[in-house]
DNA sequence: ATTCTGACGTGGG
DNA sequence: CCCCACGCCAGAA
């Protein structure tokens, strides 16, 4: 009973990053435990995609690149939501990566 | 049931 | 420096 699904925990994570900032597939995994499967969290973001707050833009990869930009309703949705929080993004790469950079883990 | 791919990450050559 | 292969879990064909 209550058991969290990894999609819960991602979304819940997911969720609870601070406007403006920003985080990776990668870094999500580890916090949730799943280790290397961040291939996962990209799959979560899918699924989050049909349902409603959750911010998928706020997670890219950990080079920092908007590989998902293409799954939102355009594929320049997700660099105008950046923008818009304050997150420079320039040919599909995040500006000052790591000072926008938020780690899940801060949670804990 | 099996096989492949996928919004990733890490390691090796 | 660049390219390739492996591992991870889940869903679709």
């Amino acid at each position: 009973m209550a058991e969290l699904n990894i999609y819960d925990l991602i979304y819940d994570i997911t969720r609870q990053i601070p406007r403006g900032r920003v985080t990776s597939y990668g870094a999500i995994a580890r916090c949730i435990g799943t280790g290397g499967s961040a291939r996962l969290v990209g799959w979560a973001m899918n699924a989050c995609h049909t349902l409603k707050n959750v911010p998928a833009h706020r997670v890219v990869n950990r080079n920092g690149l908007l590989t998902g930009k293409h799954h939102f309703a355009t594929p320049t949705l997700m660099q105008e939501l950046l923008e818009k929080e304050g997150v420079k993004v320039i040919d599909d790469q995040i500006q000052d990566f790591d000072k926008v950079f938020w780690d899940p883990m801060t949670l804990i």
